[in-house]
DNA sequence: GGCGTAACATGAGTCATCCTCAGGTTAGCG
DNA sequence: CGCTAACCTGAGGATGACTCATGTTACGCC
């Protein structure tokens, strides 16, 4: 009980700094980039072929070619490893999404979900370590502690960073700055249900059960219909 | 890596010949009853103290004031104790529910929703450890490899289950032979969906945001209203 | 009572894992 | 060539899950 509290603590100090939370050395040279890359490919490779559970550092330092010691040099402790996988992640289908939005700019909520949830399933198949990717606030690792949160933005959980970013995408639907603050939380609870809907359907299909998938864009629809003023 | 798949082995075939999966011994005088449930709400005001990460089966085994090795007599390891627990609260939940709806039987797909929600929301801030209760077949310790899961019943998952015994209550909802399929895969969509935003209610705020714990209930009655039949 | 047997109980010890830190190596500079 | 500062390393400390040899009880049988 003490240990985990106090190492909250320590990470916590650890990053108070600027730094991202979890994070110890940013990278600076290239040697110490591509290292730090490919920790983060190899991290992923492993969850993916044993899991969160199974996942072990020295192992991760083993296939990286890279001392235990270094890894501990870029990020304080294993949670901060996984932490920076899904961030990275995150980052990529953020990115993914922003581009296809701007390539087929969406004029209804369906075509906002099925935009989204397509893009989530496609990296979700593709993309080794993806299956940690979590909106809510990375509730696999957290425990139930509060302390233990590593956050993408400082002072908000994960999913209201996503939802922010989301609304910014979205711009049709309705905004009377009275309902700004509804839409947010809207989001939010979208991001969280999404989330859990999609990783029921790849927990019971490897690939994706295309039942629950077309089930998650309709729970969304159904919910997200009453913001949208066509 | 092996380490993993070899317990995850141990442990189904320990727990082959019918008992609960993870269960070792049920537990059959009077005295080891009595131990085997101060275990259980040991590990409940422990989860509550410092959360799924912090727990310790020492911890667990000095405050109930048993030897280390009684709890891995009734346990197989630390999830089938974490398990069981939320299995003991799930049935709590469900009796509750079953004389709520017998008291006062929901008429529409409302009622159904404030209702096990309500009654969710209340056992969440009253029962010890309620917290760990995870209709998605418990992610939270599953972590990603199927052969990992402990199940509620053999060979479906938690939420399926509950959802089965959810459609039970809800006989009002159309039911044409060729639906019925249809239905349950919604009721399990539902049993995630409404976990996930719930979970997030509470860790935005330890006795439940309001406004969270709202929107999920208008989440449910947007997405089920399709299957109501009035 | 004495004895055998089987079920149950115990906690010191084994082992895997996370993470640290004292000491080594390299790079840059005068 | 010597000095400093940054960076790198992996043996080892600390912790915690889980085991298993040994001890204890229960119970029937002679």
């Amino acid at each position: 009980m003490e240990t985990t509290t106090e190492r909250a603590e320590n990470t916590e100090s650890a990053a108070g700094a600027g730094g991202a939370p979890g994070l110890r050395r940013r990278p600076m040279q290239r040697r110490s980039a591509e290292r730090y890359e490919r920790i983060l490919n190899v991290c992923a490779e492993l969850l993916d072929e044993v899991g969160f559970a199974g996942l072990t550092t020295t192992a991760v330092a083993k296939r990286a070619e890279v001392p235990i010691g270094t890894v501990y040099q870029f990020f304080a402790d294993k949670s901060a490893l996984v932490h920076a996988l899904a961030t990275r992640n995150l980052q990529t289908y953020l990115d993914r999404l922003a581009y296809r939005f701007g390539q087929t700019p969406p004029g209804s909520v369906e075509d906002v979900v099925t935009i989204a949830i397509d893009e989530f399933v496609d990296m979700r198949r593709t993309q080794p370590g993806f299956g940690v990717l979590d909106f809510g606030a990375g509730s696999k690792w957290s425990e139930a502690d509060p302390r233990d949160l590593y956050l993408l933005d400082e002072s908000v959980e994960n999913n209201t960073a996503v939802a922010r970013r989301m609304r910014l995408l979205t711009p049709f639907l309705a905004s009377s700055d009275a309902e700004e603050a509804q839409i947010e939380l809207a989001l939010r609870v979208t991001m969280e249900a999404a989330d859990a809907v999609l990783q029921m359907a790849f927990r019971s299909d490897p690939s994706g059960d295309p039942a629950l998938i077309e089930e998650c864009k309709r729970l969304l629809v159904a919910y997200l219909g009453r913001y949208y003023v066509g």
